[in-house]
DNA sequence: AGTGAGCCGAGCATGACTGTCGGGAATGCC
DNA sequence: GGCATTCCCGACAGTCATGCTCGGCTCACT
């Protein structure tokens, strides 16, 4: 019932870019030496949201990542989608609604736990890289 | 970011003696048949749920588990948190609002993930065991 | 006493998570 | 063309949580 490390080191590696966005791509090692996350593992992370759309590349020297859209338009609930598979709450099998469950309370509590991650998607989904930006900057108090 | 499957026993368990309550306890093994849950593993989880105080035992023969409070009582929030350990989003470090954060961006999402915690422990908070049973006796329909 | 039940600790297999490492391939600079 | 830089990619290893079993003890009622 959480996120993993390496959503959260997505999201950290993406805020980084957002905040030092100056056009030019950036390395992962200025990345991983301004966040002090191990590089290595920071490849594969951003490698994960390359694939997903969220960055683009640049190889060669010079080179780097960017973030492929204006953070306004990058959710939470698609980076941390992006690096830990689709953001469920409980294995998701469908319930089958045909009325005969086979075992007692079983298909009760799928749905419930697929509301849940309907809430969760929704929840992350509301907010996004720009919002924890200004977060960060200390434009807009921090949640809670 | 699910819910164990250790949580989804413990409310099937739950929700069968919630749907046979009949003021004289149940013993596991009817519990595991009813539910088709392994059974030893089962045992481990209603002695946890005991541990919480959701349910009482009674031991020898004719013994077994019942509710200890109206299911009204009962929110799935306390459920899974029996069996799972509080309910958090992402490890629980108390980000230090003293201003400095040591790396980037470290602070800011941290507090985000104890607010999607929070959210997730409202959520499961105004789910009761109560709920759960209307909707397996089809009084009130399942969520989405 | 004896039987039916909960209680409890140990253990075990599998898989996910969190990384590391080494090398290959593209890009741009001299 | 050579070379440094950087992304790209596959393999692998250590650790830990998860899911579950087993055996024996303790308690309660008949």
């Amino acid at each position: 019932m959480k996120v993993s490390t390496r959503g959260d080191y997505a999201c950290r590696a993406l805020l980084s870019l957002s905040l030092h966005a100056e056009g030019s791509p950036t390395a992962t090692r200025d990345i991983a030496e301004r966040t002090s996350l191990p590089q290595p593992y920071l490849e594969q992370i951003l490698l994960a949201l390359k694939g997903a759309g969220l960055v683009i590349s640049k190889r060669g020297v010079g080179g780097g990542y960017l973030l492929a859209r204006p953070p306004e338009q990058i959710a939470l609930s698609e980076i941390v989608g992006a690096v830990d598979g689709p953001i469920v709450a409980g294995d998701f099998v469908e319930p089958h609604t045909d009325g005969a469950c086979d075992h007692e309370g079983r298909c009760v509590l799928l749905s419930v736990w697929a509301y849940v991650g309907d809430q969760m998607r929704d929840l992350l989904g509301s907010l996004t890289l720009a919002d924890i930006t200004r977060m960060a900057k200390g434009e807009i108090p921090w949640l809670r």
